[in-house]
RNA sequence: UGGGGGAUCUGCUAACGGUAGGCGAGGUGACUCUGGAUCACCGGGUCCAGGUUCGAAUCCUGGUCCCCCAGCCA
């Protein structure tokens, strides 16, 4: 197995030698999330990470549930996290695991130290040891109760568990070095007292461990040979190294950090998500404009192209920034694949076709996926009144402009050619129909004269069209590096939701399934909404647009004025 | 300022002393019943200065710039 394995990246590289000297025999890792918020795409990184790593190597990934801080951790969340791993593709089997549930073993190994004159409860308050830990530049200084007997700190430290002091009034600490130019090892705090309900241990427990005790200890609980983490805790690592060294633990992973992704046009930081909730900017954490799992996936991505772009982004140790055209891509590789064509008008204009009989119906064979002729084809009904897309007709067109104007042709997709006559206005001067000719000869692509006709346009039968609701979603951010600024919600892209309330959608579209994807011809990729669509009020959400050349081309003429 | 990290096309990333490559973005063209997709092509990079070497993105020395750390959060 690790024979036919290249490395791709420097972790890879790092496991490829681990197991080619046999300092291990087979690979563990773990995705190790704190149950106080939702999983977001920088997450997605390090989960497809961590499970492939273990898929590639043949070993297995752990989820763990990092719940030692009770104050804003939730079954709520723990629930979402599951359901997101899951809809990524990744299974942990049987091994889903919770910090808390090492609390007593923890307990334990907390005294271990005591008992080796490693650890010691502390009667600072939090002032103090914020004072006497020194600064960046200047060492600390020794707590007064640095020096208790180990008999002392015992008895303290049961008292602590037992509930005999308030919350604050103590801590237990690591006895290190408070001189130490790394200030994770100026006798870092290992337990606080919090009184403070446990989702999950209730309680049991009014002392909780500390990150940079717990991690380590479940990492050898469980037997992790590589403990992957992000550049910030890079260090930490002394400290973890610490841990496990002064401690009678099974097994000593290895602590590797690489760099969190950044998505440009984006913010990841949980604070900054839940500001952006509170205040009404989005809707919730599943709303599909959110960098979130869930509103990722409400949004209409697939996990295989999370998985792919994860897979694209790469792995390093250099701070970084992703163009989220990247992401963008992704899916519309993915979906161009696999998504059925349909036409739907988004902004309609009526259109009637003066020459064609009226009360005739015509039952017109469309591809559905052009990409994949096993996904065969479907009838769409074409009649004499359709509508059209507004864009898609112009009074007077710039030059390049392929679609209808006043005496130009067009082709309706999979139908005919038909030629503007007239342009009918209300009295404010809108546009409000279009009378045209069709030309009969022209069904299914041909031009028996052999004229060319370059636009093509998507339609629907008016008296056929389904009523629905079409969200166009865009980018949230109107500035590349929203998270880089303090005030971040005031460029948040006021367009980055559309709603568009009376959209005629092509009759097939009528039973769509909530979570099922389309690509509306010539517009982008749409799925139905899991939330708020139903039978009878179709809801679509935009995940992606379909490049648009011709946007781009408008664009360039604009600039050059 | 003490400590820990990091610098390769416009963005992300590969090259493990031996031709600086891939993807995205951008541009040009071909093709097309989606101005979609696809295909082809085009630009464009080793932070700087020295050194070692037949040969340096890679090793050495000295700089520069960027990120992280002073929670009883993770």
């Amino acid at each position: 197995m690790s024979e036919a394995v290249q490395p791709g990246n420097f972790i890879e590289s790092i496991i490829t030698d681990d197991l080619r000297s046999g300092k291990h025999k087979e690979i563990v890792t773990r995705f190790p999330p704190e149950p106080n918020g939702y999983l977001h795409i920088g997450h997605a990184k390090a989960i497809c990470l961590n499970f492939t790593l273990a898929e590639k190597f043949g070993g297995r990934c752990h989820l763990r549930f990092d719940d030692t801080d009770p104050e804003k951790e939730s079954m709520e969340y723990v629930e979402s996290i599951m359901r997101d791993v899951k809809w990524l593709g990744f299974d942990w089997g049987k091994h889903l695991y919770f910090a808390s549930d090492y609390f007593e073993q923890l307990y334990e190994f907390a005294v271990e130290l005591i008992k080796k004159g490693l650890a010691y409860v502390d009667d600072l308050s939090p002032e103090e040891i914020r004072e006497y830990r020194g600064t960046l530049t200047e060492p600390g200084r020794e707590s007064p109760y640095r020096n208790r007997s180990v008999e002392e700190n015992l008895d303290l430290f049961q008292r602590m568990r037992d509930g005999e002091f308030p919350d604050g009034s103590k801590v237990l600490r690591a006895k290190i070095d408070m001189a130490s130019p790394n200030m994770n090892m100026r006798d870092p705090v290992l337990y606080r007292i919090k009184r403070v309900n446990h989702y999950r241990t209730g309680e049991k427990w009014c002392i909780y461990p500390m990150y940079d005790f717990t991690h380590p200890i479940s990492d050898a609980l469980e037997g992790i040979t590589h403990s992957i983490c992000t550049l910030e805790f890079e260090d930490h690592r002394p400290l973890y190294d610490w841990v496990l060294e002064n401690v009678s633990v099974p097994c000593r992973p290895q602590q590797i950090e690489f760099a969190r992704l950044n998505l440009s046009y984006t913010v990841t930081s949980k604070r900054k998500l839940l500001k952006l909730i509170e205040d009404g900017y989005v809707t919730g954490w599943d709303d599909p404009r959110m960098p979130t799992i869930a509103g990722i996936r409400r949004r209409g991505y697939t996990p295989e192209s999370i998985r792919d772009f994860c897979e694209r982004v790469g792995v390093a140790k250099k701070n970084s920034v992703v163009d989220i055209a990247m992401l963008e891509h992704c899916v519309r590789e993915d979906l161009n694949r696999r998504a059925p064509r349909r036409m739907a008008v988004l902004r309609p204009l009526k259109v009637v076709i003066e020459n064609y009989p009226e009360g005739k119906v015509e039952e017109l064979e469309a591809i559905n996926n052009p990409e994949d002729p096993s996904m065969g084809s479907r009838k769409v009904p074409f009649s004499r009144e359709v509508y059209i897309e507004q864009e898609d007709f112009m009074e007077d067109p710039p030059k390049g402009y392929r679609r209808l104007a006043p005496g130009r042709e067009v082709r309706l997709r999979y139908g005919y050619v038909i030629r503007c006559e007239d342009v009918i206005k209300d009295e404010d001067g809108n546009i409000v129909e279009l009378r045209c000719t069709y030309d009969p000869e022209t069904l299914g692509g041909a031009t028996p004269d052999g004229r060319k006709v370059r636009g093509i346009i998507h339609w629907v039968s008016a008296p056929h069209a389904v009523s629905g609701e079409v969200r166009l979603y865009d980018r949230l951010f109107t500035i590349e590096n929203p998270g880089e600024v303090e005030d971040f919600w005031n460029y948040v892209n006021p367009e980055s939701l559309i709603v568009l309330k009376d959209c005629k959608l092509e009759p097939s579209l009528a039973d769509a399934e909530p979570g099922s994807f389309y690509q509306f011809e010539r517009q982008g990729y749409f799925c139905v909404d899991l939330v708020d669509s139903k039978p009878d009020r179709l809801v679509f959400n935009r995940t992606v647009a379909l490049k648009d050349s011709w946007a781009k081309i408008q664009q360039r003429q604009q600039e050059q004025g």
